[in-house]
DNA sequence: ACCAATATTCAACACCTGTTGAATTGGACC
DNA sequence: GGTCCAATTCAACAGGTGTTGAATATTGGT
């Protein structure tokens, strides 16, 4: 008989596929393939549902992104914040190292949207552009408070344009959690896993004496993240 | 009758349209949607032709982006070289200065392939990985031996890792090209044209005063490349 | 035991991609 | 004036993309 012979797989799975899964397996493919290179087939494939399925639960692809950075930005943003209050009066190049370090917590398992920080700016706002820009304006003016204070403080020469500095440190941070590890082992003897905490200290080193007021004064000791 | 009305359109043109056109546009369109974005009928589009002339004269799409590197590298690749000479005894602050200044030469009408220099090398070999790196590797080994002659003559500190050094200068030298003048008028006052050039100059402030063994020893004065 | 809401899949749409083979034309040479 | 070659276009292929509407199981409430 042709009857519709009832396909037994639709309907509920016995556990249910969450929206954060999703997100998970959103993560992944965005960072293996690119923001745009990623295809919504492979990310079901990668959390094992099917495309329709992102549907239910986002509206788009740009929505499913977004919710991706609306679940790491926050965090972020609010740690930086609470990093460049005027009541912190440890010594500037520690406090640059937090940042550093910052970065180094909340994007470390994400080259997705590294990779979206690092390119999408540059194309203009194509749609997402905006929305970035708003998340992160506010990271900027962190950074950039930390410099002023530096002036105020006489720790950082006056010379030195606050908000140039925290591009050169942002930008350049980004450069070393992307680049660093997969270039560094083809360059010289260094290990992979040791690319990004020694490019890193280096960068902290150079910067901060290119920036610092008195150039010869030692870095404070900078503790490590811990592994 | 179904005659197959012989459409007029076929045949060479006029003027003939020589694989030096195509590279222009191709070079146009990879600049302004990225290597993967960019498609051989938006190419052909810019070039005023049908996207089967591109296989006429070219053997794929990554066969024209090669063209392109092959186009623009050498030259590059010889200036810096040259720049490298040990028999080069201008003070090193001044020859870096002139590695920025090649960069932004042979670089900054062609966004396409610094976002390849910056993207398709995080993803690893894919292809065009390891040309690149054929293309990559002398250039940074010439900026390194800047660096490594430096410290040989007492002007930069012996605690620089040149290839870090390296890797920072040029790295930061190409978000320059592309971030700065798309970001810093969003942030500040600075005119969009100025961008460049300005972030150029205070980039190497920093990092000279980040390296050298003297921090205190003014920068030598720093020529501007002919507007 | 029924019913409604929820979570899931299937199949298709329209469009875009790199690539190719055949058809066609213009000009150069003899 | 005929012949050949180089340059160009057309039409199609096979495959990938984001997205949607309908079909279908499962679960929870009453």
């Amino acid at each position: 008989m042709p009857s519709p012979l009832p396909s037994r797989s639709r309907g509920p799975k016995p556990t249910k596929v969450d929206p954060d899964h999703l997100l998970d397996a959103a993560q992944a493919v965005f960072a293996e393939e690119g923001l745009r290179a990623a295809s919504l087939r492979a990310i079901a494939r990668r959390a094992g549902c099917d495309p329709a399925l992102i549907y239910y639960h986002f509206s788009s692809k740009e929505a499913l992104f977004l919710a991706l950075l609306n679940r790491r930005f926050p965090a972020l943003l609010r740690d930086m914040a609470r990093l460049a209050e005027p009541t912190d009066l440890r010594p500037t190049p520690l406090r640059l190292w937090e940042v550093l370090l910052i970065y180094h917590r909340y994007f470390k398992d994400d080259p997705g949207i590294r990779a979206l920080i690092r390119g999408e700016i540059v194309r203009g706002a194509e749609g997402l552009g905006h929305l970035i820009e708003d998340q992160i304006r506010p990271m900027v003016g962190s950074i950039r408070q930390i410099f002023e204070q530096g002036i105020a403080r006489g720790e950082v020469r006056p010379g030195v344009q606050p908000l140039l500095a925290t591009f050169f440190l942002a930008k350049m941070q980004l450069e070393i959690l992307d680049v660093l590890p997969a270039v560094l082992p083809l360059l010289m003897e260094l290990p992979p896993e040791g690319a990004v905490l020694t490019g890193m200290r280096a960068w902290l080193e150079i910067l901060w004496r290119g920036v610092a007021l008195d150039a010869s004064a030692p870095l404070p000791t900078l503790p490590y993240p811990q592994a």
